[in-house]
DNA sequence: ATATTATTTGGCTATTTTGCCAAATAACCA
DNA sequence: TGGTTATTTGGCAAAATAGCCAAATAATAT
């Protein structure tokens, strides 16, 4: 059986991957990969409201994902740990991979 | 703001990610890159119900991550997509990298 | 046929997550 | 100071997820 530290791990990891399992916040990390924004920028873009975007950034700066810098009345938030991105590649792979899949059963 | 296709496609992409953040769900995928494995095997390891591992399993396969295949009265479940096993050094680097933030606040 | 082993499914409760609103806080400007 | 804009926080209700048990299904062996 797992011994704890091996649970341990496993928690820590799923923490980090749980912050990103989110369409806002994939969204919010695909926009910071071309350059710090806003709260107001992002909120704007998404179509929630500004309050649940927030909370959306505080989810992805508690698991260090992001960071923030107030400036002025602003806060913007950056990535932190830009590797992220490479989910994507990934991530995009099992949706074709998937939909080859699908092609198949209707093939004839 | 966000047009629809974007929007499902992020969605889309989120339902992969969310199928890989639970501990239990990323310890199969990481026995599974060492090789396939039947439910049994993997329940002995995670130490839940068999019903409950039989579920984190079908969330994997839901999603396209893992394959199943059945054999006489066992089922084993392989990875379909090996690319997913990448996103373990990003997470670890996210860990890491909140470690050495934590020392940083405690220097002095 | 019956029993046994492996797995899945249904159903239920407990917990977590989401998203909105309203209110609080912060920084700035007039 | 008082007002305005940007953001966060608290609180709540709805929705999704997790995990257990019991029962159903499947394959095999006796």
């Amino acid at each position: 059986m797992m011994d704890r530290k091996t649970k341990n791990l496993f928690e820590a990891r799923a923490k980090i991957i749980k912050a990103l399992a989110h369409p806002a916040r994939l969204f919010i990390v695909d926009q910071l990969s071309h350059g710090e924004k806003c709260v107001c920028e992002l909120t704007g873009m998404i179509g929630s409201d500004v309050s649940t975007v927030s909370k959306h950034l505080a989810v992805l700066k508690n698991s260090g994902i992001v960071l923030d810098e107030k400036r002025g009345t602003q806060v913007f938030y950056s990535l932190r740990v830009p590797c992220v991105l490479n989910f994507f590649s990934c991530v995009e792979s099992v949706i074709s991979s998937n939909a080859r899949d699908q092609l198949f059963l209707l093939k004839d």
